[in-house]
DNA sequence: GGTAAGCCTGTACCCAGGTACCGAATGCAA
DNA sequence: TTGCATTCGGTACCTGGGTACAGGCTTACC
């Protein structure tokens, strides 16, 4: 079985072996519209184009880094329909504004974090060694709303 | 009605609006184990330390980067029973290790996300633009597994 | 003491993101 | 051609983190 561009197809166990997930899950990619629905043997069997492993590979990076499911299925939707709308720059420019909120967060955590370690503190709400900087310094006044 | 402390003591309502929660996830968390139970009226109703919305402050903030709520419940289940083992900093240093890797993945993603934005690139696996800085130079070979 | 607001328990439900299991059909190699 | 591994579709279930009732009791205030 040879796909459009010339490369062998990968079945399922293939696919899902090689970038590292369940094969539930790529059935329940294709549901959710992450994957485009691969060619069939005539026996109904999957055969996927080589490039899906690369492209799980983007789908769980991107959501590892804080979009969702739907948000990823939307940014392929629209590469795939190719009108070259501003779409996926307005989407990764609010999506920076997002990811810069987080490391905001983080590194402010990071700083706490690293202030209980230094601090040798022993607990998280009543430590009894001086300067604790756990929790009440800023630890609560970050940054709301983005959950 | 006061509590041990000699401060008022709170009513669910109250403290889930200074806390900014739902009632339902005050239960929640007392089922959960990061709420103690609270002293209660004769009449059965709660009646919560007036330290409980800092405490809720410290839940969400912990959770929002990136703790679950399994690992706040043991973290405060620690802090409260005060064996001052090193477990919270044991625990600080490895979230702290897990931090910089969100921060790194993070940060790599927010390049990406930019040169996306900056060569005006318009789709996630297609791009037409020269240059395009999507999706396959960095964002498929992040660090793996820290889902 | 009456009454409305608030709270009680219990159970059921929601969403996201998957996983597991079923019995039947297919693929492939010896 | 036989036989075992894979895959099929469908449906049910799981975890995490909550939310939403229902039906009854308690508090607070006039």
């Amino acid at each position: 079985m040879a796909t459009a561009d010339g490369s062998a197809g990968l079945r399922t166990g293939e696919v899902a072996e090689q970038a590292g997930v369940n094969i539930q899950t790529l059935r329940y990619y294709e549901r959710r519209g992450l994957l485009a629905a691969p060619a069939r043997t005539i026996g109904g069997h999957r055969v996927y184009p080589a490039d899906t492993v690369a492209l799980l590979g983007v789908i769980k990076t991107a959501q590892r880094l804080g979009f969702t499911l739907d948000e990823v299925a939307e940014l392929l939707e629209t590469s795939r329909r190719r009108h070259p709308t501003p779409d996926l720059r307005q989407r990764a420019t609010d999506k920076l504004a997002e990811i810069d909120a987080k490391i905001a967060d983080l590194t402010a955590m990071r700083a706490a974090l690293a202030d209980v370690v230094a601090a040798r503190c022993d607990s998280l709400t009543n430590c009894t060694c001086a300067d604790c900087p756990f929790p009440f310094i800023d630890i609560s006044h970050l940054t709301e709303g983005s959950p």
